[in-house]
DNA sequence: CTGATGTCTGAATAGCAGTTCAGATGTTAG
DNA sequence: CTAACATCTGAACTGCTATTCAGACATCAG
Protein backbone atom coordinates (compact mmCIF):
# COMPACT_ATOMS: atom_id res chain seq x y z
CA UNK A 1 0.00 0.00 0.00
CA UNK A 2 0.81 3.50 -0.53
CA UNK A 3 0.23 4.48 3.08
CA UNK A 4 3.39 4.54 4.12
CA UNK A 5 4.66 7.83 3.03
CA UNK A 6 4.77 10.37 6.33
CA UNK A 7 3.27 13.43 3.96
CA UNK A 8 0.35 11.63 3.14
CA UNK A 9 -3.53 11.83 4.03
CA UNK A 10 -3.46 10.59 7.37
CA UNK A 11 -1.12 13.91 9.00
CA UNK A 12 -3.89 16.67 7.86
CA UNK A 13 -6.42 13.96 8.33
CA UNK A 14 -8.20 15.09 11.14
CA UNK A 15 -8.37 18.34 10.39
CA UNK A 16 -10.55 17.54 8.21
CA UNK A 17 -13.53 16.32 10.67
CA UNK A 18 -14.94 19.57 9.96
CA UNK A 19 -17.73 17.92 11.42
CA UNK A 20 -16.42 16.48 14.46
CA UNK A 21 -13.41 19.25 16.10
CA UNK A 22 -11.88 18.65 19.45
CA UNK A 23 -12.50 15.01 19.90
CA UNK A 24 -9.30 13.81 18.69
CA UNK A 25 -6.04 15.08 20.02
CA UNK A 26 -4.93 17.88 17.77
CA UNK A 27 -1.74 19.58 19.43
CA UNK A 28 0.50 20.06 16.55
CA UNK A 29 -1.96 18.90 13.99
CA UNK A 30 -3.99 22.31 14.04
CA UNK A 31 -1.75 24.34 12.45
CA UNK A 32 -3.25 23.41 9.46
CA UNK A 33 -6.43 23.61 8.53
CA UNK A 34 -8.69 22.03 5.33
CA UNK A 35 -11.55 23.33 4.12
CA UNK A 36 -12.64 20.80 1.50
CA UNK A 37 -11.02 17.27 2.60
CA UNK A 38 -12.27 15.10 -0.12
CA UNK A 39 -11.10 17.21 -3.05
CA UNK A 40 -7.79 17.41 -1.21
CA UNK A 41 -7.29 13.54 -0.97
CA UNK A 42 -8.96 13.60 -4.81
CA UNK A 43 -5.95 15.90 -5.65
CA UNK A 44 -3.00 13.95 -3.29
CA UNK A 45 -4.03 10.71 -4.92
CA UNK A 46 -3.53 11.73 -8.46
CA UNK A 47 -1.24 14.04 -8.35
CA UNK A 48 2.12 13.11 -9.82
CA UNK A 49 5.26 12.24 -6.98
CA UNK A 50 7.68 14.83 -5.85
CA UNK A 51 10.14 13.11 -8.00
CA UNK A 52 8.09 13.20 -11.27
CA UNK A 53 6.94 17.17 -10.50
CA UNK A 54 10.59 17.91 -10.00
CA UNK A 55 11.68 16.08 -13.48
CA UNK A 56 8.90 18.10 -15.03
CA UNK A 57 9.08 21.37 -13.97
CA UNK A 58 13.25 20.92 -14.96
CA UNK A 59 11.90 19.61 -19.06
CA UNK A 60 9.36 22.43 -19.09
CA UNK A 61 12.63 24.63 -17.56
CA UNK A 62 15.19 23.87 -20.30
CA UNK A 63 12.17 25.59 -22.73
CA UNK A 64 12.07 28.71 -20.65
CA UNK A 65 14.97 30.77 -21.79
CA UNK A 66 15.22 32.80 -24.54
CA UNK A 67 18.49 31.36 -26.14
CA UNK A 68 17.21 27.81 -25.81
CA UNK A 69 13.75 28.35 -27.32
CA UNK A 70 15.20 30.35 -29.77
CA UNK A 71 17.69 27.38 -31.11
CA UNK A 72 14.74 24.92 -30.42
CA UNK A 73 12.42 26.68 -33.16
CA UNK A 74 15.32 27.01 -35.12
CA UNK A 75 15.76 23.34 -35.58
CA UNK A 76 12.08 22.49 -35.56
CA UNK A 77 11.83 23.75 -39.70
CA UNK A 78 15.09 23.53 -40.60
CA UNK A 79 16.09 20.33 -39.13
CA UNK A 80 19.83 20.46 -39.03
CA UNK A 81 22.42 23.43 -38.49
CA UNK A 82 25.42 23.75 -36.93
CA UNK A 83 26.73 25.99 -34.47
CA UNK A 84 27.89 28.52 -36.00
CA UNK A 85 24.87 28.93 -38.52
CA UNK A 86 22.62 27.99 -35.09
CA UNK A 87 24.70 31.40 -33.73
CA UNK A 88 24.17 33.00 -37.19
CA UNK A 89 20.17 32.17 -37.02
CA UNK A 90 19.56 33.39 -33.73
CA UNK A 91 21.84 36.35 -33.92
CA UNK A 92 23.80 35.17 -30.72
CA UNK A 93 27.47 34.63 -29.72
CA UNK A 94 28.83 31.16 -30.39
CA UNK A 95 30.00 30.47 -26.70
CA UNK A 96 26.47 31.53 -25.51
CA UNK A 97 24.88 28.98 -28.18
CA UNK A 98 27.22 26.61 -26.73
CA UNK A 99 26.62 26.85 -23.55
CA UNK A 100 22.53 26.84 -24.25
CA UNK A 101 23.13 23.65 -26.69
CA UNK A 102 24.54 21.92 -23.83
CA UNK A 103 21.40 22.22 -21.84
CA UNK A 104 19.49 21.04 -24.65
CA UNK A 105 21.95 17.72 -25.03
CA UNK A 106 21.93 17.10 -21.46
CA UNK A 107 18.05 17.51 -21.54
CA UNK A 108 17.50 15.47 -24.37
CA UNK A 109 16.20 17.45 -26.59
CA UNK A 110 18.97 17.68 -29.13
CA UNK A 111 21.11 14.93 -31.06
CA UNK A 112 24.33 15.96 -31.86
CA UNK A 113 25.97 14.67 -34.78
CA UNK A 114 29.69 15.26 -35.67
CA UNK A 115 30.94 16.00 -39.29
CA UNK A 116 34.60 17.02 -39.38
CA UNK A 117 35.21 19.86 -37.37
CA UNK A 118 31.49 20.84 -37.41
CA UNK A 119 28.62 19.70 -34.92
CA UNK A 120 25.73 19.32 -36.13
CA UNK A 121 22.62 19.56 -34.07
CA UNK A 122 18.37 18.03 -34.79
CA UNK A 123 15.48 17.78 -32.46
CA UNK A 124 15.29 14.61 -30.83
CA UNK A 125 12.30 14.52 -29.15
CA UNK A 126 9.04 13.94 -30.15
CA UNK A 127 7.25 15.63 -27.40
CA UNK A 128 9.68 18.45 -27.77
CA UNK A 129 7.80 19.04 -30.96
CA UNK A 130 4.79 19.00 -29.95
CA UNK A 131 5.40 21.33 -26.72
CA UNK A 132 6.72 24.25 -29.42
CA UNK A 133 3.76 23.62 -31.86
CA UNK A 134 1.41 24.05 -28.85
CA UNK A 135 3.66 27.49 -27.86
CA UNK A 136 3.00 28.95 -31.26
CA UNK A 137 -0.46 27.82 -31.21
CA UNK A 138 -0.83 29.78 -27.93
CA UNK A 139 0.87 32.41 -29.21
CA UNK A 140 -1.96 32.80 -32.32
CA UNK A 141 -4.72 32.03 -29.48
CA UNK A 142 -3.40 35.23 -27.38
CA UNK A 143 -3.78 38.85 -27.34
CA UNK A 144 -0.19 40.24 -27.34
CA UNK A 145 -1.73 42.70 -25.19
CA UNK A 146 -2.45 40.60 -22.33
CA UNK A 147 -3.48 41.86 -18.88
CA UNK A 148 -1.39 41.22 -16.32
CA UNK B 1 31.98 30.91 -50.70
CA UNK B 2 28.96 32.11 -51.22
CA UNK B 3 27.53 35.64 -50.41
CA UNK B 4 28.56 35.07 -46.78
CA UNK B 5 29.03 38.91 -45.99
CA UNK B 6 25.68 39.69 -47.87
CA UNK B 7 23.65 37.36 -46.13
CA UNK B 8 25.53 37.96 -42.50
CA UNK B 9 24.59 41.80 -43.02
CA UNK B 10 20.70 40.18 -43.34
CA UNK B 11 21.05 38.61 -40.54
CA UNK B 12 22.52 41.09 -38.18
CA UNK B 13 19.73 43.44 -39.70
CA UNK B 14 16.57 41.37 -38.88
CA UNK B 15 15.03 41.23 -35.64
CA UNK B 16 12.79 43.67 -36.90
CA UNK B 17 12.05 43.48 -40.73
CA UNK B 18 15.19 42.51 -43.54
CA UNK B 19 14.93 45.84 -44.81
CA UNK B 20 18.60 47.43 -45.19
CA UNK B 21 20.59 44.39 -46.57
CA UNK B 22 24.15 44.54 -48.53
CA UNK B 23 25.93 47.91 -49.04
CA UNK B 24 26.04 48.80 -45.13
CA UNK B 25 29.19 48.92 -43.60
CA UNK B 26 31.09 45.69 -43.72
CA UNK B 27 33.54 45.67 -40.92
CA UNK B 28 32.86 44.21 -37.92
CA UNK B 29 29.39 41.87 -40.41
CA UNK B 30 32.59 39.82 -41.39
CA UNK B 31 33.55 38.30 -38.26
CA UNK B 32 30.89 35.57 -38.34
CA UNK B 33 30.74 32.68 -41.09
CA UNK B 34 28.19 30.61 -42.27
CA UNK B 35 28.42 27.66 -43.74
CA UNK B 36 24.54 26.70 -45.29
CA UNK B 37 23.54 30.14 -45.51
CA UNK B 38 20.67 29.01 -47.36
CA UNK B 39 19.44 27.10 -44.42
CA UNK B 40 19.90 29.63 -41.96
CA UNK B 41 18.07 32.39 -44.27
CA UNK B 42 15.23 29.38 -44.43
CA UNK B 43 15.64 28.84 -40.68
CA UNK B 44 15.38 32.89 -40.17
CA UNK B 45 12.25 33.24 -42.27
CA UNK B 46 10.01 30.93 -40.16
CA UNK B 47 11.74 31.52 -36.78
CA UNK B 48 9.81 33.41 -34.55
CA UNK B 49 10.08 36.97 -34.00
CA UNK B 50 12.50 37.86 -30.88
CA UNK B 51 9.61 39.41 -28.77
CA UNK B 52 7.33 36.39 -29.81
CA UNK B 53 9.84 33.81 -28.58
CA UNK B 54 10.84 36.10 -25.41
CA UNK B 55 7.01 35.30 -24.49
CA UNK B 56 7.04 31.87 -25.18
CA UNK B 57 10.32 31.40 -23.10
CA UNK B 58 8.48 33.28 -20.49
CA UNK B 59 5.34 30.79 -20.71
CA UNK B 60 7.36 27.87 -20.46
CA UNK B 61 8.99 28.92 -17.39
CA UNK B 62 6.33 29.57 -15.63
CA UNK B 63 5.88 25.81 -15.67
CA UNK B 64 9.54 25.51 -14.98
CA UNK B 65 9.37 25.36 -11.15
CA UNK B 66 8.21 22.33 -9.29
CA UNK B 67 5.79 24.47 -6.73
CA UNK B 68 4.06 25.98 -9.75
CA UNK B 69 4.03 22.64 -11.80
CA UNK B 70 2.24 21.26 -8.67
CA UNK B 71 -0.44 23.75 -8.27
CA UNK B 72 -1.24 23.42 -11.70
CA UNK B 73 -1.02 19.59 -12.02
CA UNK B 74 -3.41 19.44 -8.34
CA UNK B 75 -5.93 22.02 -10.43
CA UNK B 76 -5.80 19.85 -13.53
CA UNK B 77 -7.78 17.27 -12.20
CA UNK B 78 -9.87 18.68 -8.97
CA UNK B 79 -10.74 21.36 -11.05
CA UNK B 80 -11.14 24.01 -7.86
CA UNK B 81 -9.25 24.63 -4.77
CA UNK B 82 -8.20 27.16 -1.71
CA UNK B 83 -4.78 28.51 -0.76
CA UNK B 84 -5.13 26.22 1.91
CA UNK B 85 -6.00 23.30 0.39
CA UNK B 86 -3.55 23.79 -2.25
CA UNK B 87 -1.10 23.98 0.02
CA UNK B 88 -2.21 21.21 2.11
CA UNK B 89 -2.43 19.24 -0.99
CA UNK B 90 1.18 19.85 -2.23
CA UNK B 91 2.53 19.54 1.28
CA UNK B 92 4.51 23.77 0.56
CA UNK B 93 3.54 26.61 2.77
CA UNK B 94 0.71 28.75 2.42
CA UNK B 95 3.04 31.85 1.33
CA UNK B 96 5.21 30.02 -0.80
CA UNK B 97 2.03 28.84 -2.94
CA UNK B 98 0.47 32.53 -2.53
CA UNK B 99 3.89 33.44 -4.36
CA UNK B 100 3.60 30.84 -6.53
CA UNK B 101 -0.18 31.42 -7.54
CA UNK B 102 0.72 35.38 -8.34
CA UNK B 103 3.10 33.90 -11.41
CA UNK B 104 -0.10 31.53 -12.49
CA UNK B 105 -2.24 34.13 -12.42
CA UNK B 106 -0.35 37.06 -14.22
CA UNK B 107 0.83 33.81 -16.39
CA UNK B 108 -2.78 33.76 -17.42
CA UNK B 109 -3.10 30.27 -16.22
CA UNK B 110 -5.34 30.10 -13.43
CA UNK B 111 -8.16 31.92 -12.44
CA UNK B 112 -9.15 33.22 -8.54
CA UNK B 113 -12.80 32.87 -7.85
CA UNK B 114 -13.61 34.70 -4.25
CA UNK B 115 -15.81 33.15 -2.30
CA UNK B 116 -16.02 34.75 1.35
CA UNK B 117 -12.43 35.12 2.84
CA UNK B 118 -11.23 32.19 0.30
CA UNK B 119 -9.65 32.04 -3.38
CA UNK B 120 -10.65 29.17 -5.10
CA UNK B 121 -8.16 28.94 -8.09
CA UNK B 122 -8.78 26.70 -10.64
CA UNK B 123 -7.12 26.81 -14.38
CA UNK B 124 -7.63 28.92 -17.29
CA UNK B 125 -5.80 28.01 -20.26
CA UNK B 126 -6.67 24.74 -22.34
CA UNK B 127 -3.20 24.95 -24.01
CA UNK B 128 -1.94 24.62 -20.28
CA UNK B 129 -4.08 21.47 -19.85
CA UNK B 130 -2.41 19.88 -23.28
CA UNK B 131 1.13 21.05 -22.28
CA UNK B 132 0.46 19.38 -18.42
CA UNK B 133 -0.80 15.90 -20.50
CA UNK B 134 1.96 16.36 -22.95
CA UNK B 135 4.42 16.66 -20.07
CA UNK B 136 3.00 13.47 -18.54
CA UNK B 137 2.81 11.52 -21.31
CA UNK B 138 6.31 12.46 -21.69
CA UNK B 139 7.16 11.21 -18.11
CA UNK B 140 5.96 7.93 -19.35
CA UNK B 141 8.13 7.44 -22.59
CA UNK B 142 11.20 8.46 -20.84
CA UNK B 143 13.07 5.91 -18.98
CA UNK B 144 13.73 7.29 -15.14
CA UNK B 145 17.84 6.72 -16.05
CA UNK B 146 17.95 8.96 -18.66
CA UNK B 147 21.76 8.90 -20.08
CA UNK B 148 23.48 12.10 -19.90
C1' DC C 1 55.13 18.33 -36.66
C1' DT C 2 52.74 23.58 -36.68
C1' DG C 3 49.02 26.52 -37.42
C1' DA C 4 44.18 27.48 -38.29
C1' DT C 5 39.50 26.40 -37.54
C1' DG C 6 35.19 24.89 -35.04
C1' DT C 7 33.51 23.79 -30.82
C1' DC C 8 33.54 22.93 -25.93
C1' DT C 9 34.54 23.89 -21.03
C1' DG C 10 35.39 26.29 -16.57
C1' DA C 11 35.73 30.48 -13.84
C1' DA C 12 33.93 35.01 -12.81
C1' DT C 13 30.58 38.46 -12.98
C1' DA C 14 25.96 40.26 -12.64
C1' DG C 15 21.13 39.61 -12.31
C1' DC C 16 17.11 37.16 -11.32
C1' DA C 17 14.07 33.95 -8.74
C1' DG C 18 12.28 30.96 -4.65
C1' DT C 19 11.58 30.83 0.16
C1' DT C 20 10.77 32.89 4.51
C1' DC C 21 9.45 36.61 7.62
C1' DA C 22 6.78 40.50 8.99
C1' DG C 23 3.12 43.17 8.05
C1' DA C 24 -0.90 44.80 5.05
C1' DT C 25 -5.39 44.02 2.88
C1' DG C 26 -9.91 42.38 2.68
C1' DT C 27 -13.77 39.53 4.72
C1' DT C 28 -16.89 37.69 8.17
C1' DA C 29 -18.67 37.15 12.93
C1' DG C 30 -20.02 39.20 17.30
C1' DC D 1 -16.57 49.01 16.20
C1' DT D 2 -12.96 44.88 17.25
C1' DA D 3 -11.26 40.23 16.62
C1' DA D 4 -10.31 36.33 13.95
C1' DC D 5 -9.50 34.56 9.67
C1' DA D 6 -7.74 33.80 4.69
C1' DT D 7 -4.94 35.62 1.62
C1' DC D 8 -1.80 38.89 -0.34
C1' DT D 9 2.34 41.85 -0.59
C1' DG D 10 7.07 43.67 0.01
C1' DA D 11 11.78 43.11 1.71
C1' DA D 12 15.74 40.30 2.72
C1' DC D 13 18.43 36.36 2.16
C1' DT D 14 20.15 32.70 -0.42
C1' DG D 15 20.98 30.11 -4.46
C1' DC D 16 20.85 29.46 -9.29
C1' DT D 17 21.71 30.91 -14.02
C1' DA D 18 22.89 33.48 -18.36
C1' DT D 19 26.51 35.74 -20.35
C1' DT D 20 31.31 36.84 -21.19
C1' DC D 21 36.24 35.85 -21.18
C1' DA D 22 40.10 32.94 -21.50
C1' DG D 23 41.78 28.82 -22.62
C1' DA D 24 41.38 23.66 -23.77
C1' DC D 25 40.20 20.10 -26.95
C1' DA D 26 39.51 18.10 -31.45
C1' DT D 27 39.99 18.20 -36.42
C1' DC D 28 42.02 19.23 -40.73
C1' DA D 29 45.53 21.63 -44.06
C1' DG D 30 50.36 22.24 -44.99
Amino acid sequence: MKAAIGNSTAVRANAAGAAQVGTVTPLDVCAVKLVDSDRVDAARAVLPTVDETDRLAEWFRVLGDPTRARLLYALLEVGELCVCDLAATIDTAETTVSHALRWLRTGGMVRARRSGRMMFYSLDDAHVRMLLDLGREHLRHTTPGTPK
